[in-house]
DNA sequence: ATAAAGGTTCCAGAGAGGGGAAGGTCAAGG
DNA sequence: CCTTGACCTTCCCCTCTCTGGAACCTTTAT
């Protein structure tokens, strides 16, 4: 199959899929004319690239899942410990995103957001800024 | 001042603040030696970038939000639209990112973790990908 | 025969800086 | 006076994950 039916069936754009050969985490085979040719099994590893980078997983991250996924032999504590790993991220992430919400709802609540002038949005962000701790 | 004393006092690396004079966020005088020579008023606004870039604002934002810093006649309406503006993308992060832990954690769950192969988030990873609605 | 729809490669750029080389300058110490 | 070390300068390349476009080739349909 040609890369534009393992873009539309795996959910990644063409150029996508080209980049991911260019860094090795496919090969797909080539036909005499030089297109790409895909199998089943390329297919499936462009849809879990697709899944795990929908989740948030660095390509590092996906290189390393896409070894254990080939691997018959892995142990599946190794992939939960990759993925424990991506979720305390991802919780971390969302921690640094509410505290970014909090302060800066706020701000708004504080402003009276009308023609005039005086802004506390401004203000607060000209503060001196937090001891980088 | 110097560079580096502009960078310890606002908080942001001297790369960072070369890089915020290439793209003319600030534009510090010159000493005769070549050295950029900062004002307080630059420091203030270099302040002012180190706490919005911290609250997530792009870059782009930051510029919008310093000429409304810098325009004494602006309405504090404007800055808030930009800021409410945010705050929604903020809030569609933190939407985003509670929604991957809510997958990835019942994944986690369901994976025994031992040194056996059978790995449900593997197998779950491995799904045929979701519409692309 | 031709045109459209695919495919190929390579180059450039995004955002937001970071790393490090090669060199100029400044202040202190011997 | 000379050196040492800490600054400062510019410059270019690297990151990360693609995305867009140009120039070109192949296949398919009309």
């Amino acid at each position: 199959m040609n890369i534009g039916y393992a873009a539309s069936h795996s959910g990644l754009p063409a150029k996508t899929i080209r980049y991911y050969e260019d860094i090795g985490l496919v090969k797909p085979l080539r036909d005499t004319n030089g297109y790409r040719a895909f199998q089943e099994s390329e297919l499936h590893k462009l849809s879990f690239l697709a899944r795990s980078r929908a989740l948030g997983f660095t390509i590092e991250d996906c290189r390393t899942l896409l070894a254990l996924y080939e691997d018959q032999e892995r142990a599946s504590g190794d992939v939960k410990m990759v993925a424990r790993q991506h979720l305390e991220k991802i919780e971390a992430k969302i921690t640094d995103l509410k505290s970014m919400r909090e302060t800066l709802s706020h701000l708004i609540e504080a402003c009276a957001g009308d023609h005039r002038p005086d802004c506390p949005i401004l203000k607060g962000l000209s503060k001196v800024a937090p001891e980088t701790a």
